[in-house]
DNA sequence: TGCTATCTAGACCAGATGGTCTATAAATAA
DNA sequence: TTATTTATAGACCATCTGGTCTAGATAGCA
């Protein structure tokens, strides 16, 4: 009984497993071991969805690997339901991958396995009480994943190897026009000068990108950064 | 002497703060508490980057919060020059932006100067040792923004509204390729159908997503989450 | 069995796009 | 001053793109 007397209300927990030993085993645990309520458990996805639609727990716990839907799926769809529910991915990897998808998609906190029971109890507190709770091992390699991933993004070409950087003023005005869909007519128009200059500054952006066609140069300039000052692609 | 006696080598640190009282104390913190070699200290981002560059150390502790050239900024800069230089972020400020802009450039640890001295010791220790260190609560805070700039992104239309959904097989094969800015005639041969059957795919395309030319259509289908089962964009 | 969706493809045409060449004015650098 | 860069714009032409209409083959559904 970690958490003593208190007022707020006991956490509802389902949990997820399609090992029936495992989840009894958890249960079990849950209920010697803390003052949760685990109000229903569950072998498989889908059925853990109908449950939680039914019981509305606070927390759910859900195994990863598991055949038919996996859990990261069913964690996708919990989310996508928006019922306040917090998940939690219990697997026995630590594949850096797979926890950066999970919490990607919304999961509020993901433990192994071969975790101690007192660290199972402590994220189900964490989450319980809102946090988003990652063990300090698995949020290390989370980042380097994340880390690498960005890496590669951004950094893939240099500012020299960055063929955008060697348009003028008024050619990246034209190209901005262009990766909004904008007809040559419309740029013209918009830019107060004719549908020929315009030609003139298109081609002039083709021969400096290296593209045949506006698809492609609108495509070059997405993919290096051309408005990457607000957004910015991770590779998943 | 936390780590007490072993053969690794004293990992060396340079400390960069521009408030001088504040670097002098924690000078005097990582003397007495650690058996990390402080090897330079600077009040100003540039004059920092030329100590690394002599000094090679292991770790900076950077003060984000700098007039000139900001913590960030230097954080990016020391990370492109490559030289296994591992950066651990000090600031006053618990703001998720900041802490996830820190992680992005590739901070290997984020922690603030409200925190106990042997926190502070403790993460030089892991980031020396390899791994990326953030406190719990911050770690709480990162995801949560991490989440939540997911969360606008990919769920900003639903499935109802997102017109890609409505496209056929053969017309998803399509846009892909219009999405690489293959023109109708490269279409027609991967695809192994006549030119004029591209077209009528395209218009169908154009008609369902409600764009005009191929240029719109592409990017509809980028920002819609056409290729986000590979690579997903996180708002900056 | 008939209805519908999908994939295929042709005809015809207007307009948009792209390629190339030339040329002028203004600003800037050598 | 001269050369270069940039922005402007016209001419000419081939090709690509997009719009519309028709239509056969196939598969699945009611």
């Amino acid at each position: 009984m970690r958490r003593g007397l208190e007022f707020k209300k006991k956490a509802r927990v389902i949990l997820v497993d399609d090992n029936y030993e495992h989840l009894s085993g958890i249960k079990e645990l849950i209920e010697i071991e803390s003052d949760f309520d685990v109000v229903a458990t569950a072998t498989s996805a889908s059925v853990a969805i109908s449950l939680i639609k039914k019981y509305r727990p606070e927390i759910v716990l859900m195994d990863i690997n598991m055949p038919e839907k996996d859990g990261l799926t069913a964690i996708a769809e919990i989310e996508k339901l928006d019922l306040g529910v917090r998940t939690i991915a219990l697997t026995g990897y630590d594949d850096p991958d797979l926890i950066f998808r999970a919490m990607k998609i919304g999961a509020k906190g993901y433990i192994l396995k071969t975790m101690a029971s007192a660290q199972l109890i402590y994220a189900i507190d964490e989450v319980a009480s809102g946090k988003i709770y990652l063990p300090a091992t698995l949020s290390s390699r989370f980042f380097e994943y994340f880390q690498k991933s960005f890496k590669e993004e951004t950094q893939a070409v240099s500012d020299e190897e960055n063929l955008l950087n060697y348009l003028t003023q008024r050619e990246e005005e034209v190209l901005d026009l262009l990766t909004q869909g904008v007809t040559y007519k419309g740029v013209a128009q918009k830019l107060f000068i004719s549908e020929t200059t315009v030609k003139t500054h298109v081609n002039n952006i083709f021969q400096k990108l290296q593209v045949n066609d506006r698809t492609q140069a609108v495509l070059y300039a997405l993919n290096n950064g051309f408005l990457n000052r607000r957004k910015v692609k991770i590779a998943i």
